[in-house]
DNA sequence: ATGATATTGCAAATAACTTGCAAAGACATA
DNA sequence: TATGTCTTTGCAAGTTATTTGCAATATCAT
């Protein structure tokens, strides 16, 4: 989670205005668990505050990724996922039935054969995804 | 790449009928290296044949998705790839710049740590994806 | 060859996301 | 604290990938 006064530097830097609207969609981001759809963070924006607009929320998403803040994940179940970036790499486990999303620690890129074979395409990889579907413990119980 | 034997097998066992426009669109699959989006699916399938509509090749993308004869991916790119199941498990190497897919042989999957894992949290993977971006060969001898 | 049923093409509808523009807000400077 | 500049917002309208309704057509078992 990004505190208030790195996020600051980071927009002042480049010359980017901090304004109520990105504070909000930071503070949620930061304050819940997981990756969010853009259909979910307008909602859990509009509860905290009111009348954010869908644009404002998509022009900042895409600005964040821009500077890094935030990532976009575009998972298999159909809406694409955004962020923070936070500070531990992780990958991805997404429960096909509640579509819930969780962060695991394990990196299966740091494997010497796999980028072994990279170099032999002469590829020069610059970020991974990982991402695990099946039944999560809750759905899975369920029936 | 699948024959046409076991593809008339699969469809007609479960009713469906075996189309022109369905013979082109898994020709189409097969004949091609890497997944393909609707967009490069259509083109390639009216250069051969002509006049599939558009509907009919997303409707066909999706039976053949629920038939496990297709695969779709939601890769990074900001596209929808499509591309025969085929017979043995691959991954994706994917350029940033030209965009650019490729299959690779290795699976990070296999890797009892990460099983473990995933019985920690009690989660049961069906499938799983990794997905490498980066700059081909090609791009980055370009410039 | 025929009929039942699946499938196609077409056009219109969705849904996610983007963009133009005038009004409002942020913030460096006075 | 007030002011001016430049960014950002809200709104409404536009895109674009994908889906859907429906009448016409194709497939295939008989």
């Amino acid at each position: 989670m990004i505190n208030k006064f790195s996020l600051e530097e980071i927009l002042k830097n480049k010359g980017y205005k901090l304004t109520q609207q990105r504070k909000v969609i930071i503070d949620v981001l930061g304050n819940s668990n997981g990756p969010h759809t853009a259909n979910e963070i307008y909602s859990l924006v509009n509860d905290k505050n009111s009348g954010i607009n869908f644009s404002t929320i998509y022009r900042n998403l895409e600005l964040l990724v821009r500077l890094g803040i935030v990532r976009k994940l575009n998972l298999s179940n159909g809406y694409n996922h955004f962020e923070l970036t936070g500070e531990k790499h992780h990958h991805h486990v997404i429960c096909n039935k509640c579509g819930e999303v969780k962060e695991i620690d394990i990196c299966p890129f740091m494997d010497m054969d796999e980028r072994d074979k990279l170099e032999e395409i002469d590829f020069q990889p610059t970020e991974h995804k990982f991402e695990i579907y099946g039944l999560c413990s809750r759905c899975r119980n369920k029936e």
